[in-house]
DNA sequence: TTGATTACCTACTTACCAGTCAGTACCTTT
DNA sequence: AAAGGTACTGACTGGTAAGTAGGTAATCAA
């Protein structure tokens, strides 16, 4: 029993990330949903409204993530976040990350400050569960921490992108192959 | 002196690598090119048409790199085509396999096998090369071929994306990140 | 009970976008 | 000199996009 404005947002999130932010409009959103365009104004006035809510709404899903991975293991908590964007491939979507960065020049200030703090935690995210599993010795790294972790995001959530090209199967080989590299 | 064709194509090519194709209309290719909306359709008469060029015209530029590294020493390609990617991040565009990545469900069934093709084209010349250098041991490699192209190719373009996001430093970090990871 | 607030709808405006078509100036070929 | 192709322009269309003004029914608070 989520509210409309809820409900608007995670729809805006999946067309965002299926078509992109120009590719999908306000009717996209009404029509599926039986209400009208101007229901969708009132919760959400402009478009870039909806964009800023969409990236609140991956920090918040973000947020949830760590508390909930919070008490595992290094290796498990990294398995994990691998594991969500293995959920982002199979449903055909790509990563927000990813998603902004092409449409990234038609965004304004304070959504490009949002999404920057909100990369920079994942970022940061990754660099101290790597040094984590170092130091418990179940992760090996071969560079700084974070640009190991630069390295496993941004083959990630590119995978996700690559495999709309070429198919899942080198999703599959990137993830493995990340986890190759961090294991040995 | 290249032909108006040659310069609506390149013009279209830095505008869906920096706004996106779905946030380029046929007057940001006629106004600063001085010509007539009409004359951009003479030549390219529905957007696909100009979205197909574009991925032709990438192509062909791929083919003639691969043609002008052909005779140095594998290590030595690697380093060329990330270069390539240094000056499309200092350009602050994003790789073509990227920008047609997110705007994937928009594209034709032409296009996007254009693209397919293109894509497979950089990975097979990518894994050949890593073999290339493994043999005559100047390149490491700790995973199959294949697997390390594609690692390296996601690593690459998705640096020129999340660097619009983070700064330039990332990608300077992610590009020496590679070059250690295959030279050891 | 009244007055404000919430969550919409109907109906509209403005603006732009892709695409078309008739016409024209200028070559080149026959 | 006539005919045809090339590379456009001018003027337009139909459609859709974001966004808004004004109204309404239901809920809630004083």
């Amino acid at each position: 029993m989520s509210s409309t404005k809820d409900q608007i947002t995670v729809l805006a999130d999946e067309l965002m990330r299926s078509k992109g932010y120009n590719a999908f409009s306000y009717s996209d959103i009404s029509k599926p949903m039986g209400i009208k365009n101007a229901a969708v104004h009132y919760h959400f006035p402009t478009k870039p409204d909806l964009a800023l809510a969409i990236v609140k709404y991956h920090s918040d899903s973000f947020d949830r993530f760590t508390e909930r991975v919070n008490e595992k293991e290094a290796l498990s908590k990294i398995k994990f976040f691998l594991n969500f964007y293995t959920s982002i491939q199979l449903t055909g979507r790509i990563c927000v990350i990813g998603a902004f960065a092409t449409d990234w020049n038609a965004m304004n200030e304070e959504i490009q400050e949002a999404m920057s703090t909100f990369t920079d935690n994942v970022i940061n995210w990754l660099t101290s569960t790597l040094n984590e599993g170092n130091s418990s010795r179940t992760i090996e790294l071969s560079d700084s921490a974070e640009s190991e972790a630069l390295s496993i995001l941004t083959n990630i959530f590119a995978a996700t992108q690559l495999s709309r090209i070429t198919g899942s199967d080198h999703f599959a080989a990137i993830k493995q192959n990340i986890l190759t590299r961090i294991t040995q």
